[in-house]
DNA sequence: TATACATACCTTGAAGCATGAGGTATAGTG
DNA sequence: CACTATACCTCATGCTTCAAGGTATGTATA
């Protein structure tokens, strides 16, 4: 059944997408795909992945939903807010600390 | 209730455990005072977050345990084994990819 | 017509795992 | 005698990723 806490995930949908949509804004099925190629094919995240996240962020304002009509489809175009950048400053920051922090530890290397 | 999934951090435990006992064996209420020192502050794991580490890793056979009474105290030291080698190998590769990913999507400085 | 694939949205169950708080016990210090 | 440091441990909580499955339209293929 796969693996449902795969290591140093958590937090990392959240991050990709509030940044993909701070440049501009995006369909769920868009960002899907647009994961994979910024990440150099490193990271990919399924659908029952970006839903979810895009709803949460919109229920917690720091997304905006507009519905697009396109060839008969429609689309869920996402665009973030104030509130939405304020939250991916705080989560960026968050990303540098922590990194920074893994990178020197592991950069210990066996100077013993 | 504080955070109890905090972004970023699922398998960093396991990642910096494995990788100061590498380095040498350790004990816990040690490693919990050297993982702020080598991540210089950045991350701070308590001891509910050690202890199980320390034992599922042992469970796994990553690592070996080894009792030594010190003034009158008992401490418990672990060791990695050939076999908690190949993981942290593993999960560095991991962190390499994961983080290498992200810091391209977020090099994608607003080229628009 | 039927088949299949891409687009585009969605929900759900499973389960891992970090966290804080709390628990036990010994040694040393004021 | 109280308090802090050392040193081990367990537990409930609940967030979050993930795979799999579900609906529906458009388009190409045979």
């Amino acid at each position: 059944m796969g693996q449902t806490n795969p290591p140093f995930m958590t937090g990392v949908p959240e991050l990709l997408v509030l940044r993909l949509l701070s440049q501009r804004e995006m369909y769920g099925y868009e960002l899907v795909k647009s994961v994979r190629v910024v990440t150099g094919e490193a990271i990919s995240l399924g659908e029952g992945v970006i839903y979810p996240v895009l709803h949460g962020l919109e229920k917690g304002g720091a997304l905006k939903a507009k519905r697009k009509p396109v060839n008969g489809r429609t689309r869920v175009y996402y665009s973030v807010t104030p509130l939405g950048r304020e939250r991916l400053d705080r989560l960026g920051s968050e990303w540098d600390r922590i990194t920074t922090g893994i990178q020197s530890a592991l950069g210990e290397a066996g100077h013993a």
